[in-house]
RNA sequence: GCGGGUGUAGCUCAGUGGUAGAGCGUCACGUUGCCAACGUGAAUGUCGUGAGUUCGAAUCUCAUCACCCGCUCCA
C-alpha cells in the first residue's frame, strides 16, 4: 500500500468497524490522546504482550556467549514515592516554565529570557531578549534608546535589566518581545512537565503531591536489590516489566502512536561494565529479530544508531528501532535500546542511600566490586500493536474482500473460524463439533449465518489466517476444506486432523 | 502551543434556513452448494457539544471539544 495519509484513514476506519480500536470516552466527543481497544484489538495486543513476555522472559534468547541467562518479572505499582522522580530526574529537569509569543509564534524558556526598561520608570515599556545573546541584547536596546528618543546605548545609569522571571505576570502587558515591536504579546511563563499529577490521601497539598509514572523502568531499578535477594539471580540477568505509563503529551497525534496513557514492555538487563557493549550489540540484534520474526519486513524497520549529539546525557549509546508508518514520510520509533551504564543505579544509590555505590555487586569468580550496567531494551506495547495493524493492512481491488489483515499467526486475534458452507444436510451438525474441539486450544469462531463469501470477507478484515468449511463432500468421506487467508486458497483434510493442522501452521503461540 | 481543514447512521458520504437521507454494513425470515449472491422486512441519528440570531438552524454567528494536515514539542 502507498505510504501516505489516505491509507492510514483506511486502516482507522477499519479498526473502528471492525472493533480494534475506538476513540476514549467517544461517547462524550472523546479526550485527546487516550484510546481504546475493542474486542480484536485487545487479543491483537494481548498476543502481543504473551509473545514479549513469552520470548524474552520465560524463553529467552541465548546469550552472545552461547551461554543462557536469567530472566525475571516484576509488576510494579504506577505512582511511587516522588523521591523517585527526582532521584531519575524526570521532577527536576523538565518543568522549566516557559513563554510564548502570540505574535511571532517563538517559545522560549522563560528563565532565558531578561528584559531591558528605563530605571525608575513603573510604567513604561520594557524589552525582552535572550540572555546570553549579545545581538538579541543590543536589538533591545535599540528599541529601548528608541522609545526613550535618545540614542543606543542608552546611558546605563538609565537602564535597569532584569529577569523575566523577576517581572509580574500583570505587568506582561509593557513588554514587548524579543522577535516582535508590540507590546503585550508574551504568554505567561506556564510549567511544560510531562508528567501526570495527582495527590494521595485527601489532603491535595504539596506534601501530598504524586505522579503518574511517565515510564516503567524506575520501578525495575528500585526493586534492584529485591530481586537480588529474593530470586537467586547472577550478573548477568534482566528484570523485565509490562505496563502502563503516563505522558500528558503537549500535542498527541498520530492515532494511538503518540498517546498520553500508554503500555510499555521494558527490559531492564544488568551486567559487567566490561561486557556491556557486547550486551548491548546483543539485545539491539535480537529484538530486531524478534519483530522480524513477527511478520514486520525488513524494510518497514529501520534501527537507527543514535549520534552523540542526540544521546541523552544518561546513556552511552541507543539505537531506535523504528516502523515506517502510513501517516508519516520518516519512520517512527518502536523501541528503544539504551546502554544507559550505571547512571541509574547511581542516581538511586546516591538519593536513598547516600552513596553511589549503593548498589554494588561482587563478582562470585574475580572478587570484582562493580555497580551493574543497564542495556534496557524499551518497546511500546501500544506502537508495536499499530505497526502491527499497518503491517498487516492489505488492499487488492481483485478480490472479493479487497481490504485483508495479515496478521502473523501468533498475532492474529483469531486463529480460525469454521463454517457449514451452507446451513442445512447436515453441515452444521457435523462443523459444531470441530468448532467446540477448536475452541480448546484456540480462539476460533462458528458462523453459519448469511453467504459463504460473506464469511471470509469478515474474518479476512479481522486477520483470521484459517477457514475450515465443510461441505457436502464433508459427510461422504469425512475431509473439510480449509481456506487460505493470504491467497483464498483451499485444500481438504480430513476433520480429524484440524488440531494437527493448526499445531503445524500455528507453531507455538 | 501556532496556522489550515474536517465533524450528519457502525463505515463512506449527500444534504446552503422549512418533515433526517443514500450506498455499504448490521439484524430477522426465506433461499443457499466456495469467496461481501438474491428476495422480503427491520433496527440504528444528542446532525461533535454549548450558546446566539431567526417564526423556524444540520445549514448563519460565536465559543468549545475531537480528529486530520503543516509547524512546534517529544527527558
Amino acid at each position: 500500500m502507498p505510504n501516505n495519509s489516505a491509507t492510514m484513514e483506511k486502516i482507522v476506519a477499519l479498526c473502528k468497524r471492525r472493533g480494534f480500536i475506538f476513540q476514549s470516552s467517544e461517547i462524550y466527543g472523546g479526550i485527546g490522546g487516550f484510546w481504546d481497544y475493542g474486542p480484536l484489538g485487545t487479543e491483537l495486543k494481548r498476543n502481543v504482550k504473551d509473545a514479549w513476555w513469552l520470548d524474552m522472559v520465560r524463553n529467552p534468547p541465548t546469550g552472545p556467549d552461547g551461554r543462557e541467562f536469567q530472566m525475571v518479572g516484576v509488576d510494579c505499582s504506577i505512582i511511587m514515592n516522588p523521591k523517585v522522580w527526582e532521584a531519575s530526574g524526570h521532577v527536576g529537569g523538565f518543568s522549566d516554565p516557559m513563554v510564548d509569543c502570540r505574535l511571532s509564534k517563538s517559545r522560549y524558556r522563560a528563565d532565558q529570557i531578561s528584559v531591558l526598561a528605563e530605571a525608575g520608570n513603573d510604567d513604561g515599556q520594557m524589552f525582552a531578549f535572550a540572555s546570553e545573546d549579545e545581538e538579541s541584547e543590543s536589538r533591545a536596546m535599540k528599541l529601548l534608546a528608541k522609545y526613550l528618543k535618545c540614542s543606543a546605548p542608552v546611558p546605563s545609569e538609565r537602564v535597569q535589566t532584569k529577569p523575566l522571571m523577576d517581572v509580574p505576570t500583570d505587568q506582561f502587558n509593557r513588554i514587548v518581545g524579543p522577535d516582535t515591536k508590540e507590546v503585550g504579546t508574551l504568554t505567561e511563563p506556564r510549567e511544560f512537565n510531562l508528567m501526570f499529577e495527582t495527590f494521595v490521601g485527601a489532603l491535595q497539598d504539596s506534601t501530598s503531591k504524586a505522579y503518574l509514572r511517565p515510564e516503567t523502568a524506575q520501578g525495575i531499578f528500585a526493586n534492584f536489590k529485591n530481586v537480588m535477594d529474593s530470586s537467586r539471580v547472577k550478573i548477568p540477568f534482566g528484570i523485565a516489566q509490562i505496563g502502563k505509563a503516563f505522558r500528558n503529551e503537549i500535542n498527541p497525534r498520530n492515532y494511538t502512536f503518540r498517546s498520553r496513557e500508554f503500555e510499555q514492555m521494558e527490559i531492564e538487563f544488568f551486567c559487567n561494565p566490561k561486557e556491556s557493549r557486547m550486551w548491548y550489540e546483543f539485545w539491539r540484534d535480537a529484538r530486531i529479530a524478534w519483530y522480524e520474526s513477527l511478520g514486520i519486513k525488513s524494510d518497514n524497520l529501520k534501527p537507527r544508531e543514535q549520534g552523540e549529539d542526540e544521546l541523552a546525557h544518561y546513556s552511552d549509546a541507543c539505537t531506535d528501532i523504528e516502523y515506517l508508518f502510513p501517516f508519516s514520510e520518516e519512520t517512527q520509533e518502536l523501541e528503544g535500546v539504551a546502554h544507559r551504564g550505571s547512571f541509574d543505579l547511581n542516581a538511586h544509590g546516591k538519593a536513598a542511600k547516600g552513596k553511589e555505590e549503593a548498589f554494588a555487586v561482587i563478582d562470585d569468580a574475580t572478587k570484582e566490586r562493580y555497580v551493574p550496567h543497564v542495556i534496557e531494551p524499551s518497546a511500546g506495547a501500544d506502537r508495536f500493536t499499530l505497526a502491527a495493524i499497518c503491517e498487516a493492512y492489505h488492499y487488492d481491488e481483485n478480490r472479493a474482500s479487497p481490504e485483508f489483515m495479515c496478521f502473523h499467526p501468533r498475532l492474529a486475534p483469531i486463529k480460525a473460524a469454521v463454517f457449514p458452507l451452507v446451513a442445512k444436510d447436515g453441515m452444521p451438525e457435523i462443523a459444531e463439533p470441530i468448532y467446540r474441539e477448536i475452541k480448546k486450544h484456540y480462539p476460533c469462531q462458528f458462523d453459519a449465518k448469511q453467504s459463504i463469501g460473506k464469511r471470509y470477507a469478515r474474518m479476512d478484515e479481522a486477520g483470521t489466517p484459517f477457514c475450515f468449511t465443510i461441505d457436502g463432500q464433508s459427510k461422504d468421506d469425512g475431509t473439510i476444506t480449509v481456506r487460505n487467508r493470504d491467497d483464498a486458497s483451499q485444500q481438504r483434510i480430513p476433520k480429524e486432523g484440524v488440531g494437527r493442522f493448526l499445531a503445524d501452521q500455528l507453531g507455538q503461540l
